[in-house]
DNA sequence: GCTTGAACCTACAGTAGCTAGAGGATGTAA
DNA sequence: TTACATCCTCTAGCTACTGTAGGTTCAAGC
């Protein structure tokens, strides 16, 4: 039986953050001590190993949550675990070409970057002159 | 004189963003008509168009209103812009290497997916065993 | 058995950067 | 004058946590 604070330092997961894992309903009510602490088993490791591993991947919770799911029913088509993974993948990318556009833009900008006073500064001024901005009003999700 | 929706379209930003920049202190409080709705001028549509633009970049608003500042002081050294972009280029960077790895994590994962049913699926299994997760409790930004 | 102190508990507030909705007032064109 | 798009304020909600306050429980050492 684990305490909270241990099952916290074997996933890499804050005190916190599993108990909001909890209350969102992520993870199940665990078992109580007569004093009222959590003890968590294995099941529960394994539970939220899955959740944080799935977090490092990228995925949201809505997501995990599917997969969770998933996971609870071996005889599911694996093929709606595939779709999610997919669409997770093509998030992915279409982050990676955005901040590669970025990465370029930033890298100009600062290259041009005289050293002088701000009245001359090519960062200020790129910031300031949005006709040379290439994108149309995207969205930046960072 | 332009009103908020009209500023708005110029610069694809949502009427209730501008009234946000307005309440933290990103844009100044504009004037007013007799019957209290907000009138902006050109200095505003640069301001916001500046603040757009940046937001585009990845730039956190704090750092916005660094540049800003820097912007409405041409005295200042230009160093001071350099290094906030810098700092931003950094950032960038590190969000691109980190999704990198989750790509290849994704493509590897979804590539033994043999399209059955979910007990035998790569994808839940990968993300049921930690054993072969590569990183160490590192947090996400994505 | 008693003390001590780390770890636990609940509840609530705060973070970034918006976005959405309710319910009502204003501006403008026909 | 009337219709209706747009504006106003205020409040709450979103994601995925994180932090704090004020109090309780557990386990080890004496």
């Amino acid at each position: 039986m684990l305490t909270i604070g241990t099952l916290a330092k074997k996933t890499g997961t804050k005190v916190q953050t599993i108990r909001y894992y909890e209350q969102i309903g992520l993870m199940p009510e665990p078992g109580r001590t007569e004093g009222g602490q959590r003890r968590y088993g294995d099941a529960e490791l394994d539970r939220l190993s899955f959740v944080r591993h799935a977090r490092q991947l990228g995925f949201s919770l809505d997501a995990i949550r599917e997969l969770l799911d998933l996971s609870d029913h071996p005889g599911k088509s694996c093929a709606e675990a595939d779709a999610i993974a997919r669409r997770q993948l093509k998030q992915v990318e279409q982050r990676l070409a955005r901040l590669e556009a970025l990465r370029t833009e930033l890298k100009r900008m600062m290259h041009e970057c005289s050293g002088g006073q701000t009245s001359d500064c090519r960062v200020l001024e790129v910031l300031r002159d949005h006709s040379e901005c290439l994108t149309d009003h995207e969205e930046i999700g960072a």
